[in-house]
DNA sequence: GTCTATAGTAGGATAGAC
DNA sequence: GTCTATCCTACTATAGAC
């Protein structure tokens, strides 16, 4: 597996995505804090800057508009998840694995350091824009094909009972649920809860 | 199977449900309409009014503040749904002919008629006041419970792999998505969709 | 790049006539 | 039970000083 930090260094170095120290990032990430608590809606950009340290005036010299902060989060979450996806497939053997390994990142993506911008992604999107709304959704496609490119394999090896497009959809609303229930500290980890997905899917270990 | 009006009929005879000819039962749905398309925080009370033909200050007439129509919204959904879950548990005879019921009647509450409240429920949690999630959670209780009832039955009789609570919670965003995608027009029935569903859980036709 | 001050607007809710 | 009129508040965004 490689690095996590390594593929978010990169992004930065490409200017795909903030660097998480700088001010930018900094305002994105508690952006994504308070979109995902309050929801976008009831978050002021007097709260946006107040979580930051600065007048909501001083806000317009980074961000246009509100939008466009919400558009940001959502569009750097989707860009560092594509590229830690894109590296999970790509160290997993089978296609059985591979799914696992999609499985277990999105589970993290969901439940981990970038959970809140996920959940944004998922609650918020009627707040977006239309414009906005049609560049997040090229950028979902090409996150979406990885899936679907790993689902359609299992298809053709006969591993695959149901249809790819359904199964894909099915496992986003589970996977993305889990966001509102699932906690680390309550004695299931995220490997189990992964397996229990693939169990699930009657798609236990026996390939391995 | 019972009939499902006879089922609406005795919720607004007992004034747990509005009648939806009434002009509270109109002004609900219309309500949840809006606040499924918009949002209920882009959702003005001019809106509101506008749907059902009056001016915004006659809404308050009918109710206190704009909070509480998004909570009858949400209570009398859960009210009417959890009737119509107990009616399709009860009418089923095995536990997994049970669980098909219960997938087969939420499909039906989140793609049928009561789709678009059943979205407000999912969606717009965070805009109710902290003492209607309290109350609407109670109600909650009462419709999950039937749910746990039928996977720990079947847990029991070792048919299900997994955790009650997981299993169920995994159906929740499982069902929950099919608001986002599924089409009734798309060739896909809801029947259809059931089936996948049971299949993907690995508990096909095999006990019937 | 941040501040202060404020323009401009829209929303929830109320009052009182009919 | 609905209308008109309007109060009051809170919000996004701008302007110009530092």
């Amino acid at each position: 597996m490689v690095n996590q930090d390594s593929i978010l260094c990169s992004l930065v170095a490409d200017n795909l995505v903030s660097d998480p120290a700088g001010a930018r990032g900094r305002l994105l990430r508690e952006a994504a804090r308070l979109f995902r608590e309050k929801g976008y809606e009831r978050t002021t950009v007097r709260d946006l800057a107040a979580a930051v340290g600065i007048q909501s005036g001083s806000l317009f010299h980074h961000f246009r508009t509100k939008e466009e902060i919400l558009k940001a989060v959502m569009v750097e979450t989707i860009r560092l998840n594509t590229a830690l996806m894109q590296a999970a497939v790509d160290a997993a053997g089978s296609h059985r694995d591979k799914l696992q390994a999609l499985i277990r990142a999105e589970l993290e993506s969901i439940n981990g350091q970038t959970g809140e911008a996920m959940a944004v992604l998922v609650f918020e999107w009627r707040s977006l824009s239309e414009d906005s709304q049609a560049y997040v959704l090229e950028l979902r496609d090409i996150y979406e094909q990885l899936w679907l490119d790993v689902l359609e394999a299992l298809r053709g090896e006969g591993v695959l009972a149901a249809d790819p497009f359904v199964v894909r959809r099915m496992l986003t609303g589970a996977l993305s649920w889990t966001v509102t229930w699932y906690r680390p500290d309550g004695g299931l980890t995220l490997d189990d809860l992964t397996e229990q997905v693939v169990a699930m899917m009657g798609m236990t270990n026996s390939g391995a």
